[in-house]
DNA sequence: TTTAATTTTGTACTAATTACAATTTTAAAA
DNA sequence: TTTTAAAATTGTAATTAGTACAAAATTAAA
């Protein structure tokens, strides 16, 4: 994603497009994870040395209104981000801590009404011992 | 649930039946809601005033570990639990931040491998707005 | 009755998040 | 270009959920 597709997204959503702002939007174009505003902070801070961590948290719950982005919590102590593409949900290792993108379709994700109640986000993850650590263990 | 019925069950999950530790359970039985910690200290302190908050944080993750309780993490600054019974999944209206069961069935909740992970755990909740909200927002 | 193990309690601490006012930046108006 | 107002950023202080830990109390075995 080039910079001109960012400032028209950007322009799209009705965000202003300060330099703060773009740079936290990259982080998650070249950093296909689920950062915590820390890891965004911790990264950004070593290229914009005057970068405060209550940018990172207004830029974020702006991205999220926006829908650019979406919470994730399935730590206990902090809540982690999620660029939103497609639709997917999340496996968390319970060894190694390392959470897995999981594009596999169930018919929750679709359901728009449940009980009467609008349904408007679906949040699924998945909590185990992943591949790798599976492997490690047998050895 | 009868009193000698817990004490029966906190046998069988080698769980000490301390005075504090049975009514934490009592609570859950008595009140088939989501609670945080706070919740639930706040309502035994009335009937136990020596009650301790670490107490009960202690007895729930105990709870937790023995798979009598589950932690939800559905809210962004608080852990709330939820009693194990019949798997179900969890609604918060975005409105009145109600938590509702669904008792609805899914093929990830059946779900014991994915992508090779091996999966022990499964959580679902939907965002949107409940029912009592949507006819409120009629009128 | 002694003793050791377990549980509870109270306090201090940590760390994530929020509140908020001061400063800086941006962009429009004159 | 200069003035002005709005918006964004920053830094600090406050809040709050949760944890660490040692002392006191309880329990149960020796
Ligand atoms: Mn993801
Ligand atoms: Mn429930
Ligand atoms: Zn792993
Ligand atoms: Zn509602």
């Amino acid at each position: 994603m080039k910079k001109e597709e960012i400032l028209k997204l950007f322009k799209e959503k009705g965000i202003k497009p300060s330099f703060q702002r773009v740079e936290v939007f990259k982080y998650f174009i070249e950093n296909k994870t689920h950062p915590s505003v820390d890891e965004i902070f911790k990264h950004l801070v070593k290229k914009i040395p005057t970068l405060s961590i209550t940018t990172v948290y207004n830029t974020l719950k702006l991205f999220c209104q926006k829908k650019l982005l979406s919470e994730i919590l399935i730590e206990e102590n902090q809540i982690k981000f999620d660029f939103i593409e497609k639709p997917h949900i999340h496996f968390k290792c319970k060894k190694c801590e390392k959470i897995y993108d999981i594009f596999k379709m169930c018919s929750i994700i679709k359901c728009k009404e449940v009980n009467g109640h609008k349904v408007e986000e679906h949040h699924i993850y998945l909590i185990g011992t992943c591949k790798e650590c599976l492997l490690k263990t047998k050895k």
